[in-house]
DNA sequence: ATAATAAGATTATTCATGTAATCCAAAGTA
DNA sequence: TACTTTGGATTACATGAATAATCTTATTAT
């Protein structure tokens, strides 16, 4: 897995749209965003600029603009957030921090179902 | 639940010691993350005070010295920094977070067993 | 009584982050 | 062709956080 440079919170929402239309241009992502934020294109192409900088995506000409592209992979990231949450916040002990997740959160019945049968199928392959 | 301030990480591993030896002097806790960090006394000492401004902690006088104790419970901070997480990382669905962690983090055939033991229990209160 | 020590308070420096504005060049438009 | 718009590059500024050093005052050792 590659290495997964530091993402603030808000380059992490601009991540999330070039992973979800990948390869997708600045203005794309300006529009994207725009919706579901008040921050201003300038705002957004400097967030782009760090995550070039920081090697987290890259990008191809098309005619004068950019497109965009991830280079590293949500699951990565995901795997990477998670580790460190565990850390952080539990020491790193996994059964204790799911059972407070389960304690904590609602999760119907058929979630908890399905998270069993999951389990057990896990169980399979040890 | 007391409002939860922002907490850096830093800051985090004071809180840790005053909710492990409360109440507790600053020099006892300079003692303990002398062992685990390469943290200055001073440093240590400014992070006190970063968390007393915010109100996560209190003192009483002893003496010349003061006596901190937490003022937000460390149980209220997990689930704080748990809910967090989960929004940010998987958009607040608990049971896909609980999928990728079993998935992706090492629990052994007994932790699996626990939680599967666990999950039943928790289902008969539904 | 004076000097050294040690708490706590205040001040400082650097870097990351949020949030942009300005500058420059290419491209479309009047 | 001159003017405006628009992408991208560069620069800016305020706040928070990591990491301390300095200042003040009270206490302890000589």
């Amino acid at each position: 897995m590659k290495k997964i440079p530091a993402i603030s919170e808000a380059e992490h929402q601009v991540m999330k749209v070039i992973w979800k239309d990948n390869p997708v241009m600045a203005s794309e992502i300006i529009n994207v965003l725009s919706e579901k934020t008040d921050w201003k294109p300038k705002t957004i192409k400097t967030l782009i600029n760090r995550l070039l900088t920081k090697g987290a995506i890259g990008y191809e000409k098309s005619g004068r603009e950019y497109n965009y592209y991830p280079v590293i992979e949500e699951t990565d990231f995901v795997k990477t957030e998670s580790r460190i949450f565990l850390k952080r916040v539990f020491e790193g002990a996994t059964k204790p921090m799911l059972v407070s997740m389960v304690e904590n959160e609602d999760l119907t019945l058929d979630d908890l179902d399905e998270l069993r049968e999951y389990i057990m199928e896990k169980k399979k392959g040890k």
